[in-house]
Parts: structure tokens; sequence; C-alpha cells
DNA sequence: TAAACGATAATGAACGTTCATTCATTTTAA
DNA sequence: TTAAAATGAATGAACGTTCATTATCGTTTA
């Protein structure tokens, strides 16, 4: 592995498991065990290095996400996999979630692809409900209202889940999916024999 | 205004137009517009006030997102009320997510109410949730399932809206909101004549 | 009434520590 | 032999915190 994805792997492993207050390059350079120096060979500065972080993770996130995604016959395949991979990565980094919001609101970070789906890797699935309001499967909503009742429902669960240190059973998980589809069907929709 | 609270406002003043880099002691006190050590007179320390101040915010969000609350008459007032409160809340203050989230990581924070519905302000909602529960009106789901797919969603759409930059109209915000309200109506209710 | 007092509040310079960053030097690898 | 990579001690700035000092203000005393 190039040390540079080395160093990044480092840096969320520090900023998870001490929080960001214990965050420092002496810190990041032992833990990904490399001399100090040597993480200016590599990002010019703290701050380029938390920019450097938050693309990688998105990336790695989107990558993980959709892992399966063009396999999936159906739309229904496709949904179900998608909130099931969203929920799954949620609950196994917990503190993604937060990392991202907070390399979101540092200062002076690169304003370029700042939104989650905004990002390149995440085109697939805004594609997807694109062609679901165009096809009129889904309901003639704005993008992001489709968004927000639907595949979101993912992350609030998983966040709950965590937040309320609850244990809820696949069962409750299906319907909560489920029903988070539903509410985006549009309920006059004729379905054409085409398969998407 | 009491000084206390006034450091608290300055708090999150800085760490809302400064970042967490920014955040010093130092800045702080020029921003409340009181000497370095005066801060150290109505917190313990920097951690303690960090603290401090996200007991604070909750509270105030609380009572922010429930004002009006035990005016409505029927459930589904209730209901419109506080995802409103909730959406033109999280508008009004695009941090304050990231804020709650954020103090909730650090490191040696209290842990005792944690969560934001724990939270002692937010026992109402909670508790219109549980009597949907149990009379039947709601879905027999696990509370936060039922939290996760009904006034989430006011969330998960502001959030959508400040990251996407978009802005919905009204109509489609009416239209999110009863989509929400309508997936955890329990379809075999059968009302009472009690309005609760 | 005015002066004196004491308690509480506020100050900000100073302290020791830790931080991000640099760079002369050493190691590595081709 | 040489260029690139890596080192880690050194540096100055910035940090949280302290504390001797000053200001404020209600109460008591003359």
């Amino acid at each position: 592995m190039d040390k540079r994805t080395q160093i990044l792997i480092a840096a969320e492993c520090v900023l998870a498991e001490r929080g960001f207050y214990a965050f420092s390059m002496q810190n990041l350079a032992d833990t990904a065990g490399v001399a100090a120096g040597t993480l200016y060979r590599y990002f010019d500065s703290k701050e380029a290095l938390m920019n450097e972080l938050q693309k990688f993770i998105r990336e790695q996130s989107a990558n993980i996400i959709l892992a399966g995604f063009n396999e999936c016959s159906t739309a229904k395949n496709k949904y179900d996999l998608v909130w099931q991979n969203i929920f799954d990565y949620v609950i196994a980094n917990p503190r993604r979630l937060t990392l991202i919001e907070v390399l979101h609101c540092i200062p002076n970070v690169d304003q370029a692809d700042i939104t989650l789906f905004e990002n390149e890797a995440f085109k697939p699935l805004i594609f997807f409900y694109q062609q679901g309001i165009n096809t009129k499967q889904f309901l003639n909503w704005q993008l992001f209202a489709l968004i927000a009742v639907s595949i979101d429902t993912a992350i609030s669960l998983a966040k709950q889940v965590i937040r309320e240190r609850v244990t809820p059973d696949q069962k409750q998980l299906d319907q909560v999916r489920d029903a988070s589809w539903n509410i985006i069907q549009n309920p006059h929709f004729k379905p054409t024999g085409i398969i998407q």
C-alpha cells in the first residue's frame, strides 16, 4: 500500500479513536508509523491533509455503498441493496458520518464537491432516482425530497440505533426499508414490460 | 443577561463562524467581550465548557422545536407543528446539528443525557409517539423506527436543502410532511371518539 | 452622609506545554 | 554514485490555564 493511503487511514483511525482534540500531526505520524516530517512529503499542511481525507472517505464510502449496484436486475433490488448497504455501513462506521460533516464544516475546506451525493462516485444513485422520476415510477417530486424520505431513512435509522443503543431485528429493518420504498412510488404508475 | 449565558452564546457563535480549529479560549473571550481568565469563573475548563454548551443547545433546541406543542388539539396538528418547527430550525441554524453531533463525539463529554430524544425536554414528543403506538393509531413498530421514517424526514430534508442549495416550495414541504405522517399510520386503526 | 470595608467579579500578563512546520542530515534504492 | 525518500530535533507561534492584581458594589461604621 502506498504511504499516502497509509497516512490517510491512520488519520481516520486517530480521529475515530481519540477525537478531534487529540488529533495532532505527531500523533498521526506515530500511528501511521512514519516520522512527522514525512507527512509533509505527501500533504502540504494539516489543512490540506484534512481536505484529502474528506475526499478519500467520500470515495471509499461511495464504493462500499454502491457495491453490487450494477449487478441488480430490478429497481427494487437496487434500492434494497443500497438501503441495506448504507445501514450496514453507518452501523459499522458510526463516526464516519460525523467525520464527513465535521470536515465539511472546517473553514477553507475545498468547497468543490462538498455534498455527499454531488460526488462523482454517487452518480449511479442519482441517475437511478432521476430515471424513476422520468419513467413516472416515482412521485413527481424534487429529487432531494425523494431522497429525504426514502434512502435517507437508512441513515436516520442507523443513527437512532447507534444513539439509543437498541438492536433492531432484520424484520423491522425490512419493514422500514419497504415502507420507505413504497412512499416514493407513484400510485398511477403503469409499468411497461421493459425492465430498466 | 447573565454572563454565563453570554459566554455560551459567544461560544456557539465562534464555533459556527470559525469552526473547531479556530476555537480557542482567547478567541472565545474576545468574542464574549470578557477577559480570558473570566471564562474560568464560570467553567472549570474548556472541556467543561463544551459540556455545558451541549446541554445549553439541547435544551434550547427542545424549547424551540416543541413551542406550541401543547396548544395543538389533534395528533396531526401536533405532528405538523413539530415537523415544520424542526425543518425551520435546521434551516435557520444549519450548523447546530453538526455541532450537536460533534460535541457528542468529543471524548470525556458527559455521557448522561447524550441522545437528542433522551433529553428530558423532548419527553412530550416521545410520549406522543408512545401514545400513538399504544392506541394503535401508529404502526406497531419499535419507537426509533417510527421516528426514523417520520419526524426525522424533517431533518433529512432540511439537510438536503442546505447541502444542495435548493429552495423547496411550501407545497413540496407539505407533501413530504404528510407522506411521512401517513407512513406511520396503522391501516387497521379504528379511531374512537376520544380526541387525545 | 460619607468614608471604610469586605466579598465577589473581572482582569490580562505570564507560564509551561503542545502544536504545526521546517530543514540539515541520514537512509534507501536504483 | 546519485537522486529521492525519510528522519527527528529544532523552532516559534499558539494553546489552556493560573494568579496576583484591580474593579465593582452592597453593607457597615463613624
